[in-house]
DNA sequence: TATGAATGAGGGTTCATTCAT
DNA sequence: AATGAATGAACCCTCATTCAT
């Protein structure tokens, strides 16, 4: 699930863990890539610091990644595969509750999404844009643009395509903008509550009213 | 350690060109840097590659900037400097207008900065996070932030300064979230104008009916 | 340094296989490098990819070999003795025999041997020079050449021990010379027995008429 | 001529020398590894141990060659060159003489050849056999056959092709073979006259009397 | 005995920056 | 003022070898 596949590639896992011991040094690797790319962003993260703070040597991190890049896309695979669930559950549960408790729990576990992957999801693929290329995994912008469309149209059946497009188009990028932004600066006049009543206010009445 | 111990930092040009021949050289250098960024993004882009499109020698180059981040940064003031005058006019122009037609103006504009200016102002910050430090000028986004505040203080005068900040935060990020995904994806179901026009709406809407 | 600091030396079998079993393991082993030799040449034989392709691990490589030169070593050390055999039944079949058919013998054995043996005696020393202060089995150019120079001394019993070894090693020089190339090009103008009927008549007429 | 062709690929000069002092470097660097794989074999021979004996930086041997591969071929293409230069001026000068003369001046060109070019025209080649893709230039090999097929196509014009062909490549092998080992071992029982003496005189016996 | 995990000493290469001319 | 040569500190990655289980 998490990008494990076997294949060659420079970008997948090089051998699959098979005694705990490796295991353990895997997720060692990645934790470690994880803490220091927080602190420092990813581009600049060398091999030789993760090893150091994996407290593993050089060596052993290519036992496992056959490249640098290999670590982040690692991360970047653990967390797609994360989200996936969280969302499908997710639509699963507002799908039939009225609109206004269906949007507000959908944008209170997406503030909760970002916050736990926007590291690997949106600073990654910022800072490293070559690996675009090798992310497999859906990213979670399409998953979330996928839920949102989904729940649209079975809100709105009377909706055409292009109008349920346009209509999803909007709903995700003040979601995402506003979320985004709220989790970066943490604006002094709102707290998370305030925040999602808001923004959820915002949401419905978009869609309720519609364009026109 | 870079030879700039004096009172002249390490992130700024290093010497006012006087000559009409320097003037030139200066502006190779950050339109070179920037042609070539706009291909393959800042954070690979090398000293030499800068020098060479410029038509100048790597030697030159640090005669003018006593480093690669200040070309960098250079570009950056350069942006900055003329999104404010465009800031300001907008102001003063949308001022006095009624809201639907200041709104849409606004956003009219700000698509158009964005087309202008994001390379610089939102891809060079997120590939390269450690100039943030150095990046002295105000940036756009904090620039059309006050815009947006004090067009929110002359129309809503009764709102208080906690609840304009409230407002303000929603109101730029669902423009901005709206603009920059937009200008990235293109999407099909929209033309500039359509765009404009739904984003004004829900602005003003947003604006309009407040918060409660 | 690598823990064989008794008398084995660091280049010679760790130990002797006794069980059937180890000794499948040996041979695969040695098997596998030969293979895999023949398609990329022993330089760039990495003892992982020779361990792989013999179905063992890392570790039981080395517990037949102290070290991957040990393993090619021993590779020249079979083949060596393969020849070894093959020589000395040679020269009792020549001995005999009326010069030119016994040169003739002698030149088509020798290509074949070539043909078998050349990787290991031949490609594996010249990619690998530091091998040859290892290899303490007498080389099949020293074997030949003492064949050879038996046979000089035993038909032309009259030439002082000089005169041998001038002659001996102009014939040594043509046949291996001819055989070598003859083997790597395999020129379309020569198939195998006028190469050897042609290469034979040099050599007689060369070691007949003498020098002088 | 020494390839110095200004082309891109990972095999060729970077840059061609402007000032007298990277003249000088590229001549350092050059003759730095010729010294170290005359003593160490190139495969060995590592960027590091270049650039110390050379009196240069890492850094700046890669100004000049855009690989350590790229090094040695330059050597080759250097040695390749400086033989092209001999090998036509031997050809034109042993034309008309007549042949026992002129096959002897041959060989001894040849033996000074091999001594001067046997480290980067065989050595090299043999050690890393992956350079021969990259190796543009004309082999000595190809040339001196080149030579003296048009020797004994003007010497014996009666021939057929398939016979010219046949005989050149006995000629070729008997004489780069014995010139090569004796270079290599130098035994005991020769003097290079000597040498030259009875090898010419092979030579001379095969080719007059011929095949048949 | 056999395995796979772990190691670490380099190897080739890049590139921002400095220096001699 | 301008050039291009030179530098050297890193960086990513490999692989023979050892070790723990």
């Amino acid at each position: 699930m998490a990008g494990n596949s076997d294949g060659e590639g420079r970008y997948h896992a090089r051998k699959a863990p098979r005694q705990s011991r490796s295991k353990t040094t895997v997720e060692s690797i990645k934790q470690a890539a994880l803490e220091l790319a927080a602190r420092g962003g990813f581009a600049g993260l060398t091999t030789a610091a993760i090893a150091e703070r994996a407290g593993v040597s050089k060596g052993s991190l290519y036992q496992y990644f056959p490249s640098r890049e290999a670590i982040f896309l690692a991360l970047y695979d653990d967390s797609s595969a994360k989200m996936a669930g969280a969302m499908k559950e997710m639509f699963s549960r507002i799908r039939d509750q009225p609109p206004e408790r269906g949007i507000k729990q959908a944008i209170r576990l997406h503030l909760a999404l970002v916050r736990a992957h926007h590291l690997v999801q949106v600073e990654l693929m910022s800072e490293l844009p070559e690996l675009s290329a090798g992310a497999a995994a859906i990213s979670y912008e399409e998953r979330a643009a996928g839920v949102s469309r989904l729940y649209i149209q079975h809100k709105y059946p009377e909706l055409n395509a292009r109008e349920v497009e346009r209509r999803n188009f909007f709903v995700q990028e003040i979601v995402r903008g506003c979320i985004y932004s709220y989790v970066r600066v943490q604006p002094e006049a709102l707290t998370d509550n305030s925040f999602v009543d808001e923004l959820a206010r915002i949401v419905s009445n978009y869609t309720m009213t519609g364009a026109r």
